[in-house]
DNA sequence: TCATTAAATTGTT
DNA sequence: AACAATTTAATGA
């Protein structure tokens, strides 16, 4: 994916607008391409914007004040993020940092609520994203606690492909075995050590700075 | 285009 | 956590 078009010909939300509609959101819906490891925005920012994205990956993190890194939650392409800040009307409360070059849809809050106001079936998508995230969480709660480090690097690397959040992925995701680490929270040798594991069991394919996955429903369930 | 070097990532201990 | 090996990206002829 490379424009705002396919961007939102590949988001499940605009399925029902209106022509206008979706010439409206396409009109005042910006781009903003960003570099390996940079800052998309930082705890704390003012909210401004409902962010799409077009291709790449960004993750969601803290960083404590020793400087410890945490990963929550990585979003990846033809996914939308942001909307629990928007209606809150809050400050962000984590950074959003870029794990590859990406680039960005910028819906203005103006917009974001203009659709929420007029539309219901924008409403109902915003509310299944909100649940589907709210039982991402759930399950990444569970995994942390019940599952052995293989299956939560498995699952954690499954979440990505998640088809409501993120519909326009393709089997591969550039990822160093690092940030998979953050995402799965163990560290990098022992995510070295599970993808060999998921390969051999013919779940995915390690390759250099990132994976082909061939059976995402396998490392769905991996560890049941 | 090719060779060299630096940087990033991976594999092993 | 440290080190070596491998791959990619960058540089300059």
């Amino acid at each position: 994916m490379k424009t705002l078009t396919e961007l939102l010909e590949a988001s499940l939300w605009t399925k029902t607008l209106s022509r206008e509609q979706r010439d409206r959101v396409e009109a005042e819906t910006s781009l903003k391409d960003v570099a390996a490891g940079a800052f998309v925005c930082r705890k704390g920012d003012p909210v401004e914007n409902w962010i799409g994205i077009v291709h790449g990956l960004v993750k969601m993190t803290s960083v404590s004040p020793e400087g410890k890194t945490t990963t929550f939650l990585g979003v990846a392409g033809g996914g939308w993020f942001g909307e629990g800040s928007l209606i809150k009307d809050q400050a962000r409360k984590y950074d959003i940092v870029a794990l590859g070059p990406t680039r960005l849809a910028l819906m203005p809050k103006a917009t974001f609520d203009w659709l929420l106001d007029t539309d219901i079936a924008f409403n109902r998508f915003v509310i299944a994203q909100l649940n589907e995230r709210l039982a991402q969480f759930i399950a990444m709660v569970e995994i942390q606690r019940l599952l052995e480090p293989d299956a939560r690097v498995a699952r954690s690397i499954a979440a990505l492909f998640n088809p409501v959040l993120y519909p326009a992925m393709g089997p591969d995701v550039q990822i160093s075995q690092e940030e998979i680490g953050y995402l799965a929270g163990v560290s990098r040798q022992r995510v070295n050590q599970a993808l060999r594991v998921l390969e051999n069991a013919g779940l995915l394919k390690v390759e250099y700075g990132g994976l082909r996955i061939h059976d995402l429903e396998g490392l769905r369930s991996y560890g049941t």
